[in-house]
RNA sequence: GCGAGAGUGGCGGAAUUGGUAGACGCGCCAGAUUUAGGAUCUGGUACCUUUACCGGUGUGGGGGUUCGAGUCCCCCCUCUCGUACCA
C-alpha cells in the first residue's frame, strides 16, 4: 500500500515556490489583469484559526487558475498589524508592542505558507511599518487639506477599561466590542472624518458593484438617507425657534406636541421655572443611562414637560414642549414634531401622557389599529384635505418655502467618522499645533513615527501614552520657529486597512502611496474576499478614502472594489447534548427553563432522530443537536496546524472547498477531512499502484473514447466551477474522475494522467505539483495553460432517458444519439417497453411530449 | 418590530432554461484482506411495502399554474444573520 507523504512533499514545494519566486507578479503589461485580493488579517498571538484558509484557499484557487488561463495575476497578502491586543500586551508586560507585532507576523506568514497560497511575497505590506504609514499620513493631510478631517469637541464612547474613544461602530449593546467593556458618554477633543460629505455618492455608487445584495443593504441602512423638510416652531416670548426635521411635512396639522431631546440645548432656555426642577432630575437621570440602558427602558416611554409651548406655524396652536429620551440628540436637530395619529411612537407617548391625537390621514374602514402609518387622503388638514401622501408633501413643502417657515431637507443617519484614539500604537497624525491651532506637518517631514514611551498606559484622564514623550511633544514649527506641540491622539486600526489595497500595486514606490502608472493597469480589485463582519465599517470607510483620492487624482476608479464575496463562518464540530437534573435525564425544552442542569455530550451513536427533532436512542427524551461558533472556552476549536501535521495542507485546503458552498456557515467535520485525504491517496495511487512500492502506473498508450469522455466531462465541470466560485462541485467532479480511472485496471494514458493533475492544481498544489515532477517536467506546473474540453468527446453513443406516463417515470429507455431527435424513433422505442404497454393498454392518447435527450411524457386517458 | 437569506436522507451538501430528486463526501450495513484492530478494497444505503420485480410516499406546511414543480405564483410556519425609538 502507498501513501502519499503530505509532509516532505508539501515542504519540498513551498520551498521550491520560495526560492523560484514562482509567483512573482510579472509586470507585462500586454495579458490582462486579474486582481484577486484577501482581506488582510490582524496578526494576533493566537496564529491562524481555520476560518482563515477557508476564504484565502478560495481566492488562491482562482489565482492559480487565472495564471493557467493566461493572465497576470496581482494576488498579495499583508498585515493589518496596529491594534489594541498587542497594545494590551504591552501594558500588561512592557515588551514593546513591536516586538510582538514583530513576532506574531512571523507565525502568520510562516502558517500562510505552510498552507501553499500562491502570495507574491515580495508585495508584502505591514500598517505598521514608517514607509507604509508615511503614506496614510499622507492620505490624511489630503483630508486636512479638504476640510475632511477637523477637530471637535464632541460627546464620544469613553471606554474607561480599555482607555480610549471608541467609533459607535465599535460599540455594541453600550459595550465595547472588544472585550465587552462598559462605555459611557463624555465629552472630548477629537478628530473626525467628514465621511457624511460623501454620503451620497457612497450611497449612489453602490449600485453598480458586485456586491452580495445584503451587504450593499446593510451600507445603505447605515447611510439612511431620508428625504422630508425642516420646520421652525417659534415659541412665545422667546427669540429662538425650534427647527425639527421630518419626513412627513403632510401631517403637520397632526402635530399635538413636540419633543426634545433631553440634551437639546434650548432646553434649559424655555424650561419655565415651575418645571426646573423635573427637568434637571430627568437630563441627570438621562444622562447617566448607557445606551444599553436606554434601548432596555425603552420599552416603557418616559419624558417631562418643559411647560412651554410652541406656534405650529401651519395653523398657529400652541402645542406643548416635552422632553424625552425616545428623541435622540444625534440625529436630525435633536427636536421632533409628534404626531401621534401618524407615528406609532408618537401615540404610545401621547397616549400615556394624555396628549391630544389628531388623525391626518382616513385610515380604511377596517382599521382598528392605533397610529396610521399608511397611505390614504389628508384629513383635518385644511388645504391638503383630499391629498395622498406624496401630493400631500409636496404642497406642504411649497407652503412652507412661501411662508418662510421651512424647507425640503435630507437627512442621513451616517455621521461624521470619529477618528481618533488614546492609544499608542497606531499611526501619529501629521499634525502639530501651533498656537492652540491644528496645522499640517510638511511633507517632506512624513513620516512622523512613533516616539519610545516609558508606559504604554493611557491615564485616567484620558491623556494618551504618547503626551509622556515630552521631547517628542515639544517640537517647533518648521515654518514661523513658534513653539509647536504634537497630536498626541493616534488613529484608529480602520486607517491602515482603508488604502492597503492601493500599495500592493507598487510596494516600493516613493513618489506617493501607489505608482499611477500601475494603478491604472491594477484597479480595480476583480474580487475582494472576506468577512461579513467588514460589511459596514472596513468596506465603507475604504470606499470613503477611495472617492476622495479619486477627487485628488491619485486613482482612476470611483470605487475600489469591483465585486465582492464573503465566506462563510466555519462553524465547530456537531454536538449532541442531553440534560440531566437532580440525576434524571430531563428533555431539551425542559432543560430551558430550569436552573441547575448539568449538561451532558452525547456520541452520534447514542441518539437518533425522530420526527423532527433528535431523541436519546430507545426514548422519547429530545436532545440538543448543533454546531456551535469555535470559542476558546467551548473547546471546540479546530486549530489548522494540527490538521496540517495529521493529514497535509492540501486536504485542509480540498476539505474547506468541499465543505459547501463558500458563502454558507457550515460546521466542521474531521471525519470529511479524512474523506477528502482518501481521495488524494486514490489520486496518488492512480499513478503508483498498489503492492510494489512506487511501480509507476502511468503509460504511454493512447487514450480510449471513454477515458477521453471521462476526463473532458471533469475538465468542462472543473473549469466551469472555478469560474462561478462553486469549489464544492468542482472537487466533486474530480473525485467522480478518479473513481472512474481507477477501474481503468491497464493504467492510465499518460496524456489523460497530465491533464487530470493540471485540474487538481488550483485546490491541491502540492501533491500536483509532485505528480508532475515525477511525469518528467522539471518545471512548476504553475504557469502551464487551463486544459480545454472538446465538445466532441462528451458525446457519447447511447443517451438514457426516462419514459413518463402522466408525469410519472415508468421506464427507462437506452436511445441512440443519431436517433436522438427523431421523435416517432423515440415513442416507438418506449413503447415496446412492457412496463409502458401495461399503462397505455386500453387508455386513450390525449398527447406526446418529447424533450430531445430529456425526457418523453406520455399523456394518456 | 423591520431588513436580508435559508428550510432537500442519519450528517455536509448535489440537481442548466420547470424535464429520472438525493451527484460527491461522511456515517451506517454486508463482504474481501488481516492473528486481531486500524487502514485499504468491493457492494449496498431516502422512506413504506416486497425474497425480488411491481408499486406507493417524499424536497418545512397548505393551496395554485403545468403534460410535468425542489425549481414558478399566493398564504402560513420555522431557523440564521443584520438592525433596533433614526422622526
Amino acid at each position: 500500500m502507498s501513501f502519499y507523504n503530505s509532509s516532505k512533499i508539501e515542504k519540498k514545494w513551498q520551498a521550491y515556490w520560495l526560492e523560484n519566486k514562482t509567483f512573482k507578479t510579472a509586470i507585462d503589461q500586454e495579458k490582462p489583469k486579474y486582481y484577486i485580493l484577501d482581506m488582510f488579517p490582524y496578526p494576533s498571538g493566537s496564529g491562524l484559526h481555520v476560518g482563515h484558509p477557508e476564504g484565502y484557499t478560495a481566492t488562491d484557487i482562482i489565482a492559480r487558475y487565472k495564471r493557467m488561463k493566461g493572465f497576470n495575476v496581482l494576488h498579495p497578502i499583508g498585515w493589518d498589524a496596529f491594534g489594541l491586543p498587542a497594545e494590551q500586551y504591552a501594558v500588561k508586560t512592557g515588551t514593546h508592542p513591536r516586538i510582538t507585532t514583530e513576532r506574531n507576523i512571523k507565525r502568520f506568514r510562516e502558517q500562510l505558507q505552510m498552507l501553499g497560497f500562491s502570495y507574491d511575497w515580495d508585495r508584502e505590506v505591514d500598517t505598521t511599518d514608517p514607509d507604509y504609514y508615511k503614506w496614510t499620513q499622507w492620505i490624511f493631510l489630503r483630508l486636512f487639506e479638504r476640510g475632511l478631517a477637523y477637530e471637535d469637541e464632541q460627546p464620544v464612547n469613553w471606554c474607561p477599561e480599555l482607555g480610549t474613544v471608541l467609533a459607535n461602530e465599535e460599540v455594541i449593546d453600550g459595550k465595547s466590542e472588544v472585550g465587552g467593556y462598559p462605555v459611557i458618554r463624555r465629552p472630548m477633543r477629537q478628530w473626525v472624518l467628514k465621511i457624511t460629505a460623501y454620503a451620497d455618492r457612497l450611497l449612489e455608487d453602490l449600485d453598480d458593484l458586485e456586491w452580495p445584495e445584503s451587504t450593499k443593504e446593510m451600507q445603505r441602512n447605515w447611510i439612511g438617507k431620508s428625504i422630508g423638510a425642516e420646520v421652525d416652531f417659534t415659541v412665545p416670548d422667546h427669540d429662538e425657534k425650534i427647527r425639527v426635521f421630518t419626513t412627513r411635512p403632510d401631517t403637520l396639522f397632526g402635530a399635538t406636541y413636540m419633543v426634545l431631546s433631553p440634551e437639546h440645548h434650548l432646553v434649559d432656555v424655555i424650561t419655565t421655572d415651575e418645571q426646573k426642577a423635573a427637568i434637571l432630575k430627568y437630563k441627570e437621570a438621562a444622562g447617566q443611562k448607557s445606551d444599553l440602558e436606554r434601548q432596555e427602558l425603552s420599552k416603557e416611554k418616559t419624558g417631562v414637560f418643559t411647560g412651554a409651548y410652541a406656534i405650529n406655524p401651519v395653523n398657529n396652536k400652541e402645542i406643548p414642549i416635552w422632553i424625552a429620551d425616545y428623541v435622540l440628540a444625534h440625529y436630525g436637530t435633536g427636536a421632533i414634531m409628534a404626531v401621534p395619529g401618524e407615528d406609532e411612537r408618537d401615540w404610545e407617548f401621547a397616549e400615556k401622557f394624555g396628549l391630544p391625537i389628531i388623525r391626518t390621514v382616513q385610515p380604511p374602514d377596517n382599521f382598528d389599529g392605533k397610529a396610521f402609518t399608511g397611505d390614504g387622503p389628508s384629513i383635518n388638514s385644511d388645504f391638503l384635505n383630499g391629498l395622498f401622501i406624496t401630493d400631500a408633501k409636496s404642497k406642504m413643502n411649497e407652503w412652507l418655502e412661501e411662508n418662510g417657515v421651512g424647507n425640503r431637507s435630507v437627512n442621513y443617519k451616517l455621521r461624521d467618522w470619529l477618528f481618533s484614539r488614546q492609544r499608542y500604537w497606531g499611526e501619529p497624525f501629521p499634525i502639530i499645533h501651533v498656537d492652540g491651532k491644528p496645522k499640517a506637518v510638511p511633507e517632506k517631514d512624513l513620516p512622523v513615527t512613533l516616539p519610545e514611551v516609558e508606559k504604554f498606559q493611557p491615564t485616567k484622564s484620558g491623556e494618551p501614552p504618547l503626551a509622556q514623550a515630552k521631547s517628542w511633544v515639544e517640537t517647533t514649527d518648521p515654518e514661523t520657529g513658534k513653539k509647536a506641540l504634537r497630536e498626541t491622539n493616534t488613529m484608529p486600526q480602520w486607517a491602515g486597512s482603508c488604502w492597503y489595497y492601493l500599495r500592493y500595486i507598487s510596494p516600493e514606490f516613493d513618489g506617493g502611496p501607489v505608482d499611477q502608472e500601475q494603478e491604472k493597469y491594477w484597479m480595480p480589485v476583480d474580487l475582494y474576499v472576506g468577512g461579513s463582519e467588514h460589511s459596514v465599517l472596513h468596506l465603507l470607510y475604504a470606499r470613503f478614502w477611495h472617492k476622495v483620492l479619486y477627487d485628488c487624482g491619485v486613482v482612476s476608479t470611483r470605487e475600489p472594489f469591483k465585486k465582492l464575496v464573503h465566506q462563510g463562518m466555519i462553524l465547530g464540530e456537531m454536538e449532541y447534548t442531553a440534560y440531566e437534573l437532580d440525576g434524571k435525564i430531563i428533555s431539551s425544552e425542559e432543560a430551558l427553563e430550569n436552573n441547575g442542569i448539568k449538561k451532558i455530550p452525547l456520541s452520534e451513536r447514542e441518539i437518533e432522530k425522530k420526527g423532527d427533532r433528535f431523541v436519546m436512542k430507545g426514548t422519547e427524551i429530545s436532545v440538543d443537536a448543533k454546531a456551535h461558533k469555535m470559542s476558546k472556552s467551548r473547546g471546540n476549536v479546530i486549530n489548522p496546524d494540527d490538521v496540517v501535521n495529521n493529514y497535509g495542507a492540501d486536504s485542509l485546503r480540498l476539505y474547506e472547498m468541499f465543505m459547501g458552498p463558500l458563502e454558507q456557515v457550515k460546521p466542521w467535520s474531521t471525519k470529511g477531512v479524512e474523506g477528502v485525504n482518501r481521495f488524494l491517496n486514490r489520486a496518488w495511487r492512480l499513478f503508483f499502484g498498489e503492492g510494489e512500492l512506487e511501480k509507476f502506473n502511468i503509460n504511454n498508450d493512447e487514450p480510449t473514447k471513454d477515458q477521453l469522455k471521462v476526463l473532458h466531462e471533469a475538465i468542462k465541470k472543473v473549469t466551469e466551477d472555478i469560474e462561478n466560485m462553486r469549489f464544492n462541485t468542482a472537487i466533486s467532479a474530480l473525485m467522480i474522475f478518479v473513481n472512474e480511472a481507477n477501474n481503468w485496471g491497464e493504467g492510465v494514458p499518460k496524456a489523460v494522467a497530465e491533464t487530470f493533475v493540471l485540474l487538481l492544481s488550483p485546490f491541491a498544489p502540492h501533491i500536483a505539483e509532485e505528480l508532475w515532477d515525477r511525469l518528467g517536467y522539471s518545471n512548476t506546473l504553475a504557469y502551464e495553460m487551463w486544459p480545454v474540453y472538446n465538445e466532441d468527446y462528451l458525446k457519447s453513443e447511447s443517451v438514457e432517458m426516462a419514459v413518463q406516463i402522466n408525469g410519472k417515470v415508468r421506464a427507462n429507455i437506452s436511445v441512440p444519439s443519431d436517433k436522438i431527435t427523431d421523435k416517432e424513433f423515440v415513442i416507438g422505442l418506449a413503447k415496446q417497453q412492457k412496463n409502458i404497454q401495461r399503462y397505455i393498454d386500453g387508455t386513450t392518447l390525449i398527447k406526446e411530449i418529447y424533450v430531445p435527450g430529456r425526457i418523453l411524457n406520455i399523456v394518456v386517458k
